[in-house]
DNA sequence: CTGTATTCAGACTGACTTATCTGTAATACA
DNA sequence: TGTATTACAGATAAGTCAGTCTGAATACAG
């Protein structure tokens, strides 16, 4: 603490967006999006893995194989993502951690925070995985292929 | 994950209201705020010095002892608390992860998170103790008296 | 001065996160 | 058919977080 997101679900939104920039019918490896986005081998296997079952992502065995979107890159969006990886209680939970937080019975920061995290709510649902990968500018995404 | 702050910093901001709310002079104890607050007597204990040796508290052994604030409500702010617990990486690190973030090498979510990233350090920054208190309307705060 | 209530300090436990290692199953291609 | 390449699965290890336990130090009340 205190990030967003847990490097989990950091480490997936970086390799989804890996896969999305590659050329349609293409797949991408474990092996190479470690090597391009510097992520430990086998923890990105866990969790590319995990978006699988999830049907986020679709995988395929064998020297062509690797991974590709479960989805449309239009109809995924972020919310999605971190949904299946780090659950979206933020978008829900008091955030000085009390059990029960409404207007009636607020907190000290209850009225400030709703507008935040209705901004961050907002983002998630909007933001799908098409737009974000037109507005990465990273150089490690520069020259995608194999 | 994903919450916005550690429990510990949970704890100690539910506690440092309650402190904030004791009228001018009387000191709070761990056992008294253990019990009113539900959070764990040795674990609130080791927050509440932590924020004492940080000068956020002042504290007193022995029977009449307990916790105050080290300084004037009205100066102490939500961000001298979680600064002090969690850190603030939250108002500057990427939320993708990525080493170096910036408007000219920016993630794909650059641009949306820099607006309530903003939103959050102004909350941090302008909220003191003293607004805090007047506007915590929970049942657990009411009869704050040993 | 004595007893008691409190903070203070350190070691310890359990769960969760972040990896790492080893081996197995599936697939393409020579 | 065999081999290389890839995803898949399970065990294990290190680090952090949350919480517990025990006891010492300190200060007040009588």
């Amino acid at each position: 603490m205190s990030l967003i997101f847990s490097r989990r679900c950091e480490y997936a939104l970086q390799a989804v967006l890996y896969i999305a920039l590659k050329p349609q019918g293409e797949m991408s490896s474990i092996k190479e999006m470690t090597k391009k986005l510097d992520i430990p081998y086998h923890f990105l296997g866990k969790i590319l893995q995990d978006l699988s079952r999830k049907g986020l992502l679709k995988s395929l065995k064998g020297p062509t194989g690797g991974f590709a979107l479960g989805m449309p890159a239009k109809d995924m969006t972020l919310f999605h993502l971190v949904e299946a990886i780090d659950g979206v209680e933020l978008t829900s939970k008091c955030v000085m951690g009390f059990p029960e937080c409404s207007g009636k019975n607020p907190c000290a920061v209850h009225e400030q925070w709703a507008d935040l995290r209705d901004g961050i709510y907002k983002m998630l649902v909007n933001k799908h995985i098409a737009e974000m990968a037109k507005d990465m500018k990273k150089p490690m995404y520069n020259s995608i292929s194999r």
